[in-house]
DNA sequence: TCGAAAATAAATCATATGATTGAAATGACA
DNA sequence: TGTCATTTCAATCATATGATTTATTTTCGA
Protein backbone atom coordinates (compact mmCIF):
# COMPACT_ATOMS: atom_id res chain seq x y z
CA UNK A 1 0.00 0.00 0.00
CA UNK A 2 1.24 3.57 -0.48
CA UNK A 3 2.68 4.89 2.57
CA UNK A 4 0.72 8.39 1.93
CA UNK A 5 -2.14 7.02 2.17
CA UNK A 6 -2.16 4.16 5.70
CA UNK A 7 0.77 6.10 7.27
CA UNK A 8 0.65 9.74 7.41
CA UNK A 9 -3.08 10.28 8.94
CA UNK A 10 -2.51 7.58 11.72
CA UNK A 11 0.78 6.97 12.68
CA UNK A 12 3.20 9.54 11.25
CA UNK A 13 6.76 9.20 11.95
CA UNK A 14 6.50 6.07 13.67
CA UNK A 15 9.01 4.33 11.29
CA UNK A 16 11.67 7.08 10.75
CA UNK A 17 13.31 5.25 8.14
CA UNK A 18 10.91 5.55 5.72
CA UNK A 19 10.48 9.77 5.81
CA UNK A 20 14.21 9.15 5.30
CA UNK A 21 13.74 6.89 2.52
CA UNK A 22 11.59 9.71 1.05
CA UNK A 23 13.67 12.22 1.20
CA UNK A 24 16.82 10.41 -0.10
CA UNK A 25 14.41 9.70 -3.34
CA UNK A 26 13.58 12.89 -3.16
CA UNK A 27 17.17 14.56 -3.06
CA UNK A 28 18.37 11.76 -6.14
CA UNK A 29 15.42 12.51 -7.87
CA UNK A 30 16.23 16.54 -7.71
CA UNK A 31 19.82 16.03 -8.57
CA UNK A 32 19.23 13.24 -11.68
CA UNK A 33 16.36 15.45 -12.64
CA UNK A 34 18.71 18.82 -12.94
CA UNK A 35 22.30 16.78 -14.28
CA UNK A 36 20.36 14.69 -17.14
CA UNK A 37 17.29 16.59 -17.42
CA UNK A 38 13.32 15.79 -17.00
CA UNK A 39 12.90 12.47 -19.38
CA UNK A 40 15.04 10.14 -17.16
CA UNK A 41 13.97 6.86 -15.73
CA UNK A 42 12.70 6.26 -12.67
CA UNK A 43 15.51 3.41 -12.71
CA UNK A 44 18.42 6.37 -12.65
CA UNK A 45 16.81 8.01 -10.19
CA UNK A 46 16.10 4.82 -7.72
CA UNK A 47 20.26 4.03 -8.70
CA UNK A 48 21.28 7.56 -7.32
CA UNK A 49 19.04 7.05 -4.23
CA UNK A 50 20.22 3.35 -3.14
CA UNK A 51 17.38 2.47 -2.59
CA UNK A 52 15.00 -0.07 -5.25
CA UNK A 53 12.82 0.74 -7.83
CA UNK A 54 9.47 -0.04 -6.50
CA UNK A 55 10.40 2.07 -3.75
CA UNK A 56 9.52 5.25 -6.15
CA UNK A 57 5.72 3.49 -5.89
CA UNK A 58 5.31 2.20 -2.66
CA UNK A 59 6.56 6.43 -1.60
CA UNK A 60 4.99 8.00 -3.84
CA UNK A 61 2.35 6.40 -6.18
CA UNK A 62 3.72 7.46 -9.64
CA UNK A 63 6.57 9.24 -11.45
CA UNK A 64 4.79 12.07 -11.62
CA UNK A 65 3.51 12.26 -8.22
CA UNK A 66 7.24 12.56 -6.96
CA UNK A 67 7.77 15.28 -9.49
CA UNK A 68 4.89 16.78 -7.68
CA UNK A 69 5.94 16.20 -4.46
CA UNK A 70 9.26 17.33 -5.32
CA UNK A 71 8.00 20.91 -6.96
CA UNK A 72 6.37 21.38 -3.81
CA UNK A 73 8.33 20.50 -0.94
CA UNK A 74 11.16 22.80 -2.79
CA UNK A 75 8.67 25.78 -3.46
CA UNK A 76 7.12 25.85 -0.26
CA UNK A 77 10.46 26.17 1.38
CA UNK A 78 11.90 28.70 -1.00
CA UNK A 79 8.93 30.99 -0.45
CA UNK A 80 8.90 30.70 3.14
CA UNK A 81 12.26 32.01 3.08
CA UNK A 82 11.50 34.95 0.44
CA UNK A 83 8.40 35.57 2.82
CA UNK A 84 10.53 35.96 5.79
CA UNK A 85 13.06 38.43 4.46
CA UNK A 86 9.89 40.23 2.70
CA UNK A 87 8.40 41.01 6.51
CA UNK A 88 12.02 41.37 8.10
CA UNK A 89 12.26 44.23 5.39
CA UNK A 90 8.20 45.43 6.03
CA UNK A 91 9.44 45.45 10.13
CA UNK A 92 12.58 47.73 9.33
CA UNK A 93 10.83 50.19 7.64
CA UNK A 94 7.26 50.57 6.09
CA UNK A 95 7.23 50.88 2.92
CA UNK A 96 10.13 49.27 2.64
CA UNK A 97 12.43 50.83 -0.38
CA UNK A 98 12.17 48.83 -4.00
CA UNK A 99 15.78 47.57 -3.47
CA UNK A 100 14.82 46.16 -0.53
CA UNK A 101 11.92 44.07 -1.75
CA UNK A 102 13.76 42.75 -4.83
CA UNK A 103 16.68 41.71 -2.58
CA UNK A 104 14.16 39.86 -0.71
CA UNK A 105 12.62 38.58 -3.75
CA UNK A 106 16.21 37.48 -5.48
CA UNK A 107 17.98 36.60 -2.59
CA UNK A 108 16.39 33.30 -1.32
CA UNK A 109 16.41 31.83 -5.34
CA UNK A 110 20.44 32.65 -5.97
CA UNK A 111 22.34 32.55 -2.88
CA UNK A 112 24.14 29.09 -2.65
CA UNK A 113 25.97 30.30 0.36
CA UNK A 114 24.59 28.18 3.16
CA UNK A 115 24.82 24.78 3.47
CA UNK A 116 21.37 23.84 2.74
CA UNK A 117 21.39 26.01 -0.36
CA UNK A 118 23.19 24.20 -2.61
CA UNK A 119 19.83 21.60 -3.45
CA UNK A 120 18.13 24.95 -4.20
CA UNK A 121 20.60 25.40 -6.75
CA UNK A 122 19.10 21.87 -8.42
CA UNK A 123 16.32 22.48 -7.90
CA UNK A 124 15.52 25.97 -10.04
CA UNK A 125 16.81 24.09 -12.82
CA UNK A 126 14.48 21.71 -12.47
CA UNK A 127 11.78 24.07 -11.41
CA UNK A 128 13.17 26.06 -15.00
CA UNK A 129 12.64 22.95 -17.15
CA UNK A 130 9.49 22.29 -15.75
CA UNK A 131 7.90 25.77 -16.29
CA UNK A 132 9.26 25.05 -19.96
CA UNK A 133 7.05 22.19 -20.31
CA UNK A 134 4.38 24.02 -18.63
CA UNK A 135 1.85 20.80 -18.06
CA UNK A 136 -1.39 21.64 -15.77
CA UNK A 137 0.07 19.55 -13.00
CA UNK A 138 2.65 21.78 -13.06
CA UNK A 139 0.74 24.90 -13.79
CA UNK A 140 -1.45 24.01 -10.94
CA UNK A 141 1.41 23.33 -8.27
CA UNK A 142 2.73 26.75 -8.96
CA UNK A 143 -0.45 28.57 -8.69
CA UNK A 144 -0.75 26.83 -5.35
CA UNK A 145 2.86 27.42 -4.30
CA UNK A 146 3.56 30.72 -5.83
CA UNK A 147 0.31 33.26 -6.10
CA UNK A 148 0.03 34.37 -2.78
CA UNK A 149 3.67 34.73 -2.27
CA UNK A 150 3.59 36.78 -5.52
CA UNK A 151 0.76 38.85 -3.97
CA UNK A 152 2.35 39.93 -1.34
CA UNK A 153 5.34 41.14 -3.11
CA UNK A 154 3.46 43.16 -5.62
CA UNK A 155 1.21 44.73 -2.73
CA UNK A 156 4.57 45.59 -0.92
CA UNK A 157 5.55 46.94 -4.58
CA UNK A 158 2.67 49.02 -4.72
CA UNK A 159 3.53 50.62 -1.16
CA UNK A 160 6.78 51.21 -2.32
CA UNK A 161 6.37 53.23 -5.44
CA UNK A 162 2.94 54.89 -4.74
CA UNK A 163 3.42 56.85 -8.02
CA UNK A 164 2.89 53.80 -10.41
CA UNK A 165 -0.38 52.18 -10.85
CA UNK A 166 -1.28 48.58 -9.71
CA UNK A 167 -0.54 47.84 -13.67
CA UNK A 168 2.74 49.60 -14.15
CA UNK A 169 3.76 47.37 -11.20
CA UNK A 170 2.30 44.27 -12.57
CA UNK A 171 4.66 44.77 -15.73
CA UNK A 172 7.79 45.30 -14.03
CA UNK A 173 7.07 42.81 -11.78
CA UNK A 174 7.28 40.45 -14.80
CA UNK A 175 10.26 41.68 -16.07
CA UNK A 176 11.51 41.20 -11.93
CA UNK A 177 10.73 37.05 -12.47
CA UNK A 178 12.26 36.98 -16.19
CA UNK A 179 15.67 38.29 -14.73
CA UNK A 180 15.62 36.11 -12.15
CA UNK A 181 15.11 33.03 -14.16
CA UNK A 182 17.63 33.92 -16.47
CA UNK A 183 19.69 34.49 -13.28
CA UNK A 184 18.89 31.46 -11.90
CA UNK A 185 19.60 28.57 -14.18
CA UNK A 186 18.83 29.95 -17.34
CA UNK A 187 21.24 32.07 -17.67
CA UNK A 188 24.70 30.24 -18.95
CA UNK A 189 24.70 31.65 -21.96
CA UNK A 190 25.80 35.39 -20.78
CA UNK A 191 28.94 33.74 -19.85
CA UNK A 192 29.55 32.87 -23.74
CA UNK A 193 28.78 36.01 -24.86
CA UNK A 194 30.51 38.46 -22.31
CA UNK A 195 32.95 36.59 -22.96
CA UNK A 196 33.45 35.90 -18.98
CA UNK A 197 33.19 39.74 -17.84
CA UNK A 198 29.12 38.62 -16.43
CA UNK A 199 29.42 35.29 -14.37
CA UNK A 200 26.46 34.43 -12.91
CA UNK A 201 28.51 31.65 -10.29
CA UNK A 202 28.59 34.43 -7.67
CA UNK A 203 25.63 35.02 -6.40
CA UNK A 204 26.14 37.65 -4.09
CA UNK A 205 27.68 39.87 -7.33
CA UNK A 206 24.82 38.62 -9.00
CA UNK A 207 22.53 40.74 -6.27
CA UNK A 208 24.83 43.83 -6.07
CA UNK A 209 24.62 44.18 -10.21
CA UNK A 210 20.69 42.88 -10.53
CA UNK A 211 19.39 44.08 -7.86
CA UNK A 212 20.12 47.97 -8.29
CA UNK A 213 19.42 47.51 -12.27
CA UNK A 214 16.09 46.56 -11.36
CA UNK A 215 15.16 48.72 -9.15
CA UNK A 216 15.75 51.57 -11.74
CA UNK A 217 12.50 50.20 -13.46
CA UNK A 218 10.71 51.73 -10.74
CA UNK A 219 12.07 55.07 -10.48
CA UNK B 1 20.64 5.84 -47.23
CA UNK B 2 20.75 9.24 -45.51
CA UNK B 3 19.71 11.50 -47.67
CA UNK B 4 21.92 14.70 -47.02
CA UNK B 5 24.77 11.92 -47.53
CA UNK B 6 24.06 11.44 -51.09
CA UNK B 7 21.89 14.11 -52.72
CA UNK B 8 22.90 17.35 -50.87
CA UNK B 9 25.76 17.54 -52.87
CA UNK B 10 25.23 16.29 -56.00
CA UNK B 11 21.77 16.86 -57.25
CA UNK B 12 19.64 18.68 -54.79
CA UNK B 13 16.01 19.31 -55.58
CA UNK B 14 15.85 16.95 -58.04
CA UNK B 15 13.10 15.63 -55.95
CA UNK B 16 11.18 17.62 -54.75
CA UNK B 17 9.15 15.73 -52.65
CA UNK B 18 11.66 14.96 -50.35
CA UNK B 19 12.24 18.16 -49.49
CA UNK B 20 8.57 18.95 -48.65
CA UNK B 21 8.93 16.45 -46.85
CA UNK B 22 11.67 17.37 -44.94
CA UNK B 23 9.95 20.78 -44.33
CA UNK B 24 6.38 18.77 -43.10
CA UNK B 25 8.55 16.98 -40.60
CA UNK B 26 9.93 19.70 -39.47
CA UNK B 27 7.00 21.83 -39.11
CA UNK B 28 4.98 19.01 -37.37
CA UNK B 29 8.45 18.36 -34.69
CA UNK B 30 7.92 22.10 -33.76
CA UNK B 31 4.10 21.87 -33.33
CA UNK B 32 3.79 18.78 -31.20
CA UNK B 33 7.00 19.32 -29.23
CA UNK B 34 5.50 23.16 -28.43
CA UNK B 35 1.97 21.25 -27.53
CA UNK B 36 3.04 18.21 -25.82
CA UNK B 37 6.59 19.09 -24.64
CA UNK B 38 9.98 17.49 -25.54
CA UNK B 39 9.56 13.83 -25.09
CA UNK B 40 7.36 13.22 -27.11
CA UNK B 41 7.71 10.16 -29.07
CA UNK B 42 8.68 10.03 -33.05
CA UNK B 43 5.75 8.01 -34.21
CA UNK B 44 3.58 11.06 -32.89
CA UNK B 45 5.86 13.54 -34.62
CA UNK B 46 5.18 11.55 -37.95
CA UNK B 47 1.77 10.90 -37.00
CA UNK B 48 1.27 14.69 -36.72
CA UNK B 49 3.29 14.97 -40.23
CA UNK B 50 1.55 12.61 -41.62
CA UNK B 51 4.45 10.31 -43.24
CA UNK B 52 6.20 6.84 -42.40
CA UNK B 53 7.79 6.32 -38.75
CA UNK B 54 11.19 5.52 -40.99
CA UNK B 55 11.13 8.46 -42.83
CA UNK B 56 12.74 10.43 -39.36
CA UNK B 57 15.57 8.12 -40.01
CA UNK B 58 15.87 8.43 -43.51
CA UNK B 59 15.45 12.27 -43.55
CA UNK B 60 17.54 13.17 -40.41
CA UNK B 61 19.18 10.17 -39.38
CA UNK B 62 18.31 9.86 -35.87
CA UNK B 63 16.10 11.83 -33.06
CA UNK B 64 18.51 14.06 -31.44
CA UNK B 65 19.80 15.11 -35.54
CA UNK B 66 15.67 15.79 -36.06
CA UNK B 67 16.16 18.47 -32.91
CA UNK B 68 19.01 19.81 -34.26
CA UNK B 69 17.88 20.40 -37.69
CA UNK B 70 14.92 22.12 -35.92
CA UNK B 71 16.81 24.32 -33.61
CA UNK B 72 19.52 25.31 -36.44
CA UNK B 73 16.87 26.06 -38.89
CA UNK B 74 14.52 28.43 -37.02
CA UNK B 75 17.40 30.11 -35.06
CA UNK B 76 19.00 31.15 -38.29
CA UNK B 77 15.36 32.57 -39.56
CA UNK B 78 14.70 34.64 -36.20
CA UNK B 79 18.24 36.28 -36.22
CA UNK B 80 17.81 36.66 -39.65
CA UNK B 81 14.99 38.94 -39.02
CA UNK B 82 16.76 40.56 -36.23
CA UNK B 83 19.79 41.51 -37.82
CA UNK B 84 17.94 43.11 -40.63
CA UNK B 85 16.30 45.13 -38.11
CA UNK B 86 18.97 46.21 -36.41
CA UNK B 87 21.14 47.02 -39.65
CA UNK B 88 18.15 49.11 -40.43
CA UNK B 89 17.83 50.93 -36.96
CA UNK B 90 21.91 52.08 -37.51
CA UNK B 91 21.41 52.60 -41.35
CA UNK B 92 19.08 55.36 -40.15
CA UNK B 93 20.66 56.72 -37.23
CA UNK B 94 24.20 55.78 -35.81
CA UNK B 95 24.39 55.58 -32.95
CA UNK B 96 21.22 54.70 -32.34
CA UNK B 97 18.98 54.89 -29.30
CA UNK B 98 18.49 52.14 -26.93
CA UNK B 99 15.15 51.76 -27.41
CA UNK B 100 15.24 51.04 -31.01
CA UNK B 101 18.08 48.39 -30.78
CA UNK B 102 16.20 46.41 -28.09
CA UNK B 103 12.57 46.69 -30.49
CA UNK B 104 15.02 45.37 -33.45
CA UNK B 105 15.84 42.38 -30.46
CA UNK B 106 12.62 41.93 -29.09
CA UNK B 107 10.46 41.92 -32.19
CA UNK B 108 11.35 39.18 -34.27
CA UNK B 109 10.76 37.33 -31.07
CA UNK B 110 7.47 38.46 -30.30
CA UNK B 111 5.30 39.48 -33.11
CA UNK B 112 3.01 36.98 -34.58
CA UNK B 113 1.63 39.27 -36.68
CA UNK B 114 2.77 38.03 -40.04
CA UNK B 115 1.47 34.67 -41.28
CA UNK B 116 4.64 32.53 -41.42
CA UNK B 117 5.44 33.77 -37.92
CA UNK B 118 3.00 31.19 -35.99
CA UNK B 119 5.35 29.20 -35.95
CA UNK B 120 8.01 31.18 -34.46
CA UNK B 121 5.29 31.28 -31.71
CA UNK B 122 6.05 27.65 -31.21
CA UNK B 123 9.84 27.51 -31.69
CA UNK B 124 10.01 29.97 -29.23
CA UNK B 125 8.81 27.66 -26.69
CA UNK B 126 10.48 24.44 -27.74
CA UNK B 127 13.61 26.59 -27.50
CA UNK B 128 12.86 27.77 -24.21
CA UNK B 129 12.51 24.06 -23.25
CA UNK B 130 15.83 23.42 -24.77
CA UNK B 131 17.32 25.84 -22.98
CA UNK B 132 16.19 24.62 -19.66
CA UNK B 133 17.69 21.25 -20.29
CA UNK B 134 20.98 22.74 -21.70
CA UNK B 135 22.31 19.86 -23.21
CA UNK B 136 25.41 19.84 -24.92
CA UNK B 137 23.87 19.85 -28.36
CA UNK B 138 21.78 22.38 -27.14
CA UNK B 139 24.57 24.52 -25.96
CA UNK B 140 26.40 24.24 -29.51
CA UNK B 141 23.95 25.01 -31.58
CA UNK B 142 22.73 27.93 -29.24
CA UNK B 143 26.51 29.40 -29.21
CA UNK B 144 26.53 28.89 -33.57
CA UNK B 145 23.78 30.77 -33.90
CA UNK B 146 23.55 33.13 -31.73
CA UNK B 147 27.31 34.32 -30.94
CA UNK B 148 27.61 36.32 -33.87
CA UNK B 149 24.55 38.21 -33.48
CA UNK B 150 24.25 38.89 -29.75
CA UNK B 151 27.70 40.07 -30.26
CA UNK B 152 26.22 43.00 -33.19
CA UNK B 153 23.66 43.81 -30.67
CA UNK B 154 26.03 44.50 -27.74
CA UNK B 155 28.09 46.72 -29.75
CA UNK B 156 25.13 48.61 -31.04
CA UNK B 157 24.47 49.37 -27.53
CA UNK B 158 28.01 50.08 -26.57
CA UNK B 159 27.64 52.50 -29.05
CA UNK B 160 24.33 53.92 -27.77
CA UNK B 161 25.13 54.56 -24.40
CA UNK B 162 28.93 55.80 -24.45
CA UNK B 163 28.39 56.48 -21.09
CA UNK B 164 28.22 52.81 -19.66
CA UNK B 165 31.25 50.59 -20.04
CA UNK B 166 31.04 47.17 -21.96
CA UNK B 167 30.65 44.90 -18.44
CA UNK B 168 27.91 47.31 -17.79
CA UNK B 169 25.96 46.65 -21.09
CA UNK B 170 26.40 43.32 -20.63
CA UNK B 171 24.98 42.82 -17.47
CA UNK B 172 21.67 45.26 -19.01
CA UNK B 173 21.78 42.58 -21.99
CA UNK B 174 21.62 39.78 -19.47
CA UNK B 175 18.33 41.40 -18.29
CA UNK B 176 17.26 41.96 -21.88
CA UNK B 177 17.54 38.54 -22.45
CA UNK B 178 15.53 37.38 -19.35
CA UNK B 179 13.02 39.76 -19.95
CA UNK B 180 12.40 38.47 -23.70
CA UNK B 181 12.45 34.71 -22.82
CA UNK B 182 9.61 35.79 -19.89
CA UNK B 183 7.71 38.10 -22.23
CA UNK B 184 8.13 34.89 -25.38
CA UNK B 185 7.12 31.91 -24.03
CA UNK B 186 7.68 31.38 -19.87
CA UNK B 187 5.63 34.17 -18.72
CA UNK B 188 1.98 32.66 -18.70
CA UNK B 189 2.05 32.73 -14.56
CA UNK B 190 2.00 36.76 -14.83
CA UNK B 191 -1.61 36.65 -16.07
CA UNK B 192 -2.87 34.94 -13.34
CA UNK B 193 -0.88 37.07 -10.92
CA UNK B 194 -1.98 40.48 -12.27
CA UNK B 195 -5.58 38.63 -13.14
CA UNK B 196 -5.48 39.37 -16.47
CA UNK B 197 -3.93 43.00 -16.01
CA UNK B 198 -0.80 41.44 -17.84
CA UNK B 199 -1.83 39.70 -21.20
CA UNK B 200 1.25 38.47 -23.27
CA UNK B 201 -1.06 37.66 -26.07
CA UNK B 202 -0.95 40.89 -27.78
CA UNK B 203 2.68 41.76 -28.75
CA UNK B 204 2.41 45.08 -29.97
CA UNK B 205 1.32 45.73 -26.18
CA UNK B 206 3.69 43.92 -24.94
CA UNK B 207 6.31 45.33 -27.04
CA UNK B 208 5.06 48.98 -25.84
CA UNK B 209 5.51 47.96 -22.16
CA UNK B 210 8.69 46.65 -22.04
CA UNK B 211 10.72 48.45 -24.51
CA UNK B 212 10.96 51.85 -22.96
CA UNK B 213 10.69 50.05 -19.65
CA UNK B 214 14.41 48.22 -20.43
CA UNK B 215 15.71 51.03 -22.27
CA UNK B 216 15.46 52.86 -17.89
CA UNK B 217 17.87 50.23 -17.50
CA UNK B 218 20.56 52.16 -19.87
CA UNK B 219 19.67 55.31 -18.43
C1' DT C 1 10.31 -12.56 22.67
C1' DC C 2 6.65 -12.76 19.52
C1' DG C 3 3.74 -11.23 15.92
C1' DA C 4 1.67 -8.00 13.07
C1' DA C 5 2.43 -3.90 10.50
C1' DA C 6 5.53 -1.60 7.58
C1' DA C 7 9.30 -1.18 4.52
C1' DT C 8 12.58 -3.05 1.13
C1' DA C 9 13.92 -5.96 -2.49
C1' DA C 10 13.75 -9.20 -6.53
C1' DA C 11 11.33 -10.91 -10.31
C1' DT C 12 8.11 -10.07 -13.72
C1' DC C 13 4.54 -7.76 -16.97
C1' DA C 14 2.77 -5.25 -20.59
C1' DT C 15 3.86 -1.74 -23.33
C1' DA C 16 6.09 2.11 -25.83
C1' DT C 17 10.10 3.46 -28.01
C1' DG C 18 13.99 4.47 -31.43
C1' DA C 19 15.86 2.34 -34.98
C1' DT C 20 16.36 -1.08 -38.86
C1' DT C 21 15.10 -3.87 -42.79
C1' DG C 22 13.45 -5.14 -47.14
C1' DA C 23 9.85 -4.53 -50.28
C1' DA C 24 7.01 -1.35 -52.94
C1' DA C 25 6.27 3.03 -55.23
C1' DT C 26 7.69 7.26 -57.46
C1' DG C 27 9.78 10.11 -60.76
C1' DA C 28 13.72 11.58 -63.90
C1' DC C 29 16.05 10.54 -67.90
C1' DA C 30 17.96 7.76 -71.77
C1' DT D 1 9.14 2.58 -72.43
C1' DG D 2 12.57 0.70 -69.38
C1' DT D 3 15.90 1.39 -65.92
C1' DC D 4 17.72 3.02 -61.92
C1' DA D 5 18.38 6.08 -58.11
C1' DT D 6 15.48 8.06 -54.75
C1' DT D 7 11.76 8.06 -51.63
C1' DT D 8 7.94 5.92 -48.98
C1' DC D 9 5.99 2.45 -46.20
C1' DA D 10 4.68 -1.71 -43.49
C1' DA D 11 6.67 -5.08 -40.64
C1' DT D 12 9.98 -6.19 -37.32
C1' DC D 13 13.79 -5.97 -33.61
C1' DA D 14 15.89 -5.26 -29.41
C1' DT D 15 15.46 -2.70 -25.63
C1' DA D 16 14.07 0.52 -21.93
C1' DT D 17 10.42 1.88 -19.21
C1' DG D 18 6.72 2.52 -15.49
C1' DA D 19 4.27 -0.22 -12.81
C1' DT D 20 2.85 -4.52 -10.33
C1' DT D 21 3.30 -8.64 -7.81
C1' DT D 22 5.37 -11.63 -4.66
C1' DA D 23 8.75 -12.68 -1.26
C1' DT D 24 11.88 -11.16 2.33
C1' DT D 25 13.49 -8.25 5.94
C1' DT D 26 12.92 -4.74 9.45
C1' DT D 27 10.54 -2.26 13.07
C1' DC D 28 8.19 -1.73 17.29
C1' DG D 29 4.35 -2.45 20.51
C1' DA D 30 2.15 -6.11 23.31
Amino acid sequence: MIKSQTLDTTARGRYKSSDETRERILDAAEEVFATEGLNVSMRKIMSAAGVNVSSINYHFGSRETLLRALLDARSQSINKERLTQLEQVLTAANPATVSDIITALYQPALRPSRREDAHWQRFLKVRAMLTAESSDMVRDSMSRNYDDMHGRFVAALCDAAPHLSEADILWRYHCLLGVQSQSASLGYRIRDISKGQVDLDDPARVLDQIVPLMAKLFD
